[in-house]
DNA sequence: CAGGGGCATTGATCCAGATCAAGGCAGCGC
DNA sequence: GCGCTGCCTTGATCTGGATCAATGCCCCTG
C-alpha cells in the first residue's frame, strides 16, 4: 500500500467528514508513512507525542521498564489508531509483531487550534479517549486478577479483535509470542504457556502449533475472564 | 465555597486563556458545583462521561471489580481535573477521601463542537491524555514491579503530590487508607503495612499515628521505588 | 532431509505476597 | 474514664506464580 492509498484509507475510516480541504491537506502534509518488517520498530522523536493509523498488520506499543523485561501497554491490529506518547518517565515504543503498513501524524498537527480543525481536535480528544479506556482496563486486569483470568481475558479480546477476519471455523493465528503475552499481562512465559494448556484441557479452547487458536467455548472463557477467586 | 468562587478557581487555575465570553457562559451554565463530606461517592448518571475540578480535598476514582474489592484506578488532590469515563465494561466512581468540593462538568460540554469552542476541546483533550499517562505507569507498576517497588512509588508520588503544602517539616497527612493505599497498588492491606514499617526501618520515612507521614531519604526512596528485583 | 536455533511446553522447586489469626492503638460515644 | 469499634500492625502459615531446568516441537536453511 502506498502513502495515497493508506491516507484514503484512514480519511475514509478515522477522519470525520466534512473537513475543509485546506485542513486535510495539511494533515497530508505533516503525515508520514511507514512500512515496517516484523519485528521491526518505529523511530520517532522521543520528544513528540505521536498518533499512528495501522493501515494494516498487527503491533504493540510497549514501556522500557529494565533491560530485563517490557510492559506491553497494548496491541493494536488494521484499523487501529494507535496514541504513542511523548517520553515521559518512560519510553514508550510501538514494534510491528507483524509486516505493517501505517501513517504517522504528530499528535501538534492534530491538536493545532483554529476554527476549522476542530472536526480534528474532536479526532485526537476521541482517540485519546479510548486509548484511556482499554488503559484502564488494563490495570484493573493487571491490579486484581489470577493468572489464569488474565489469559482467559487476553483471548476473549483477541477474539474480539480478531475473531471476525479469521480464516475457516474460527482458528486465529495469533501475531504475538508467549513472551509478549506474557509481558502485557504481567506474567512469565511460563505461566501463559501452563494457562494455555489448562484452558485446553478444560475444553474451552483448541491450538495447534504455536500461534494458531481456536475458541470453543466463549462463553466458558469470559467466565474464567471475569471470576475473581473468592467471587460469588 | 460557593459555586462563584469555585468556578473561577476553575477559570483561573485550568480554562485557556481567551475564550470568548459565551463560550465560558454555556459551560458555567452546564457545570454544576457538588460538595462530599469523606467516604460520600459522587452521583452521575452511569451513561455519560464527566470531568470533575477538584476545587478542595482528595478523592478516588475507582472501578468495582467484585463486591470484595475494587481497583482505584487513581488518587486526586486539590487542584486536578479527574477524567470520569462513562460506565463501559466497568463502572467508575468517585469518592471523596476528604470532605471536597467540586465541579462537575459534563464531557460532551466541552466536546460540543463549534468554531468558539476550540480552546475547551483542547483542554477536554490535554486533560484526557494525562489521565491516559498516568493511567499507563500504573499499569507499569501493576504490571511489573515488587511490592516495596510499589509502596515506594506510591510514596514518592504522594509527597510530588502532597509534599508542597505540608505543614511543618515535611510532614503529610495521608487521606487514603491502608486498605485504599493496597486497592491502587494491587496489593493487600497487610502487605502495604508491613512495606511501610520495612521503609521505616530502612530509615527512609518516619510515621505517626495512622496517617501522618515524613519522607526522610526522598532519593532513597526514588532508588526503593525504580528497581526491579533484577535490575543491573 | 538433516541439522540447528528459537520458541513452547512441562516438571521441580522456591519464594513473595496472600491468607489466617491475634493483639495493639487511636478516636468516639457514653 | 471506660469500653467499643475500626483500623493498623505483627506473626505464622499457605500458595500461586516465579524461577530453574530439561526436553519437545516448529520452521528455516543449507
Amino acid at each position: 500500500m502506498n502513502f495515497p492509498d493508506l491516507f484514503d484509507a484512514f480519511d475514509a475510516a478515522v477522519l470525520p467528514p466534512g473537513l475543509p480541504d485546506a485542513v486535510i491537506l495539511r494533515l497530508r502534509h505533516d503525515t508520514v508513512a511507514r512500512e515496517l518488517a516484523a519485528g521491526e520498530q518505529l523511530d520517532l522523536d522521543p520528544a513528540r507525542a505521536y498518533f499512528a493509523f495501522l493501515g494494516a498488520g498487527a503491533c504493540k506499543l510497549a514501556a522500557f521498564v529494565s533491560s530485563a523485561r517490557e510492559q506491553i501497554v497494548s496491541f493494536h491490529f488494521t484499523g487501529d489508531v494507535v496514541h504513542v506518547p511523548a517520553q515521559g518517565r518512560y519510553g514508550f515504543t510501538l514494534t510491528a509483531l507483524t509486516d505493517a503498513q501505517l501513517l504517522v501524524i504528530p499528535a501538534e498537527s492534530l491538536n493545532r487550534s483554529g476554527p476549522d480543525s476542530c472536526g480534528m481536535l474532536r479526532l485526537a480528544s476521541r482517540e485519546t479517549e479510548n486509548a484511556l479506556a482499554r488503559s484502564r482496563e488494563t490495570s484493573i486486569i493487571l491490579g486484581r486478577r489470577s493468572a489464569q483470568e488474565r489469559v482467559a481475558s487476553f483471548i476473549v479480546a483477541i477474539c474480539d479483535r480478531l475473531g471476525t477476519d479469521s480464516q475457516g471455523e474460527g482458528w486465529i493465528d495469533l501475531p504475538m509470542s508467549r513472551g509478549e503475552i506474557a509481558d502485557s499481562l504481567g506474567l512469565t512465559i511460563e505461566t501463559v504457556s501452563r494457562q494455555f494448556s489448562e484452558l485446553r484441557d478444560l475444553g474451552l479452547i483448541e491450538t495447534e502449533g504455536r500461534s494458531a487458536l481456536r475458541v470453543i467455548d466463549l462463553p466458558g472463557l469470559s467466565r474464567c475472564a471475569g471470576q475473581l477467586p473468592v467471587a460469588a
